[in-house]
DNA sequence: ACAGCCATGTAACTTGTTACATGATTTT
DNA sequence: AAAATCATGTAACAAGTTACATGGCTGT
């Protein structure tokens, strides 16, 4: 649902060409999510017939050139103006799933997971553009946020934290330890 | 790529047929990422074709049941052991086309996408299991992060902190202003 | 000459989404 | 009796991945 219109943004500034297009994404997400080229052929395929581009020329040197038409200028302001819902969190259902499963430990997982993403911390890498920091810096701020949870689930699961919410029925009895799971 | 292989954790706890197996991955995860019925059995069909569950009997009741390989286990346990790459994330991706964009206004996006956050946030419905909290409090946890990461980019764009990192080359002149980007 | 990148595709496949068809059982 | 839910699917499509074919141009 996205490379479509992240394209058609892109064809917003400017016609483009397949490759060019595909260097421009990977050039303002600073690389992080990489694009298939294939992809970006299928995809422009889909915009011309939708009627949201058009093939408007082949330039002097031989690139097939792309424009955006008002439909697809259209498209992409709704697009924009729209909030984006967050993505699933694999690990998250992972974990969840991992809990009633006899032959899998969840401190183990947990601790794979952290040490993973302490790994792929520290992106040294220079950011070119205040576009290509942004793109960096949300993957820094929720791999952030994952090892808090991280953290937070650990607590959970050893009963260290009752279980219920506030909000919640007080529970009877005991806290729930991670083995009567 | 992953309802494969979450179905099919299931599916090693115990036989299943095709509509319990979304009401359990349902109950699990807590709502939070509803699935097609329609493609648990499409799922269901490729898993038995490749050999890691089976069309074990058809109940009593007349359902059909599926029933977890050695070869799917191994499958189940080689996933749950690899950690998990973080997600996409489409808002900053919309974010840094939209900042380059003459037509869109980065701010405005900001506080959409911030009001939208706001608003999903107070999931006031307790949960009823250890995982649905942890499935729950991932989103929590991954949506707080996001609202800091959106006053972090404020700050970027109109340029009250330095653009580059610490690490790179000083800026010389003036730092770069939302304006002229 | 040869290696490697630029550029445009095609093909085969997997995954995910939406919508629909069909019949049984349960609830109101 | 009608409506809702349970249950098993099919069809059509969008989107993502990998691999390959082809040809031009560039640098060594």
């Amino acid at each position: 649902m996205s490379i479509r219109l992240s394209l058609l943004a892109i064809l917003d500034q400017g016609e483009c060409y397949g490759y060019q297009l595909r260097a421009e994404f990977e050039r303002r997400t600073g690389g992080s999510w990489p694009l298939n080229v294939g992809q970006v052929y299928a995809t422009l395929d889909r915009l011309e017939r939708d009627g949201l581009a058009t093939k408007s020329a082949v330039d002097g040197n031989g690139h097939v050139n792309y424009s955006i038409t008002p439909r697809g200028s259209a498209e992409v302001a709704d697009w924009l103006t729209a909030p984006s819902e967050p993505g699933r969190d694999e690990f998250a259902i992972k974990l969840a799933l991992a809990i009633t499963l006899p032959g899998a430990d969840a401190r183990a997982l947990i601790a794979t997971q952290r040490a993973a993403l302490r790994e792929a911390a520290p992106v040294a890498a220079p950011a070119a553009s205040l576009e290509q920091r942004l793109v960096r810096d949300a993957r820094t701020f929720a791999a952030e946020a994952q090892l808090r949870w991280l953290d937070h689930c650990e607590a959970l699961i050893a009963g260290a934290e009752p279980y219920g919410l506030e909000s919640e029925a007080p529970r009877r009895g005991r806290p729930v330890r991670a083995t009567e799971i």
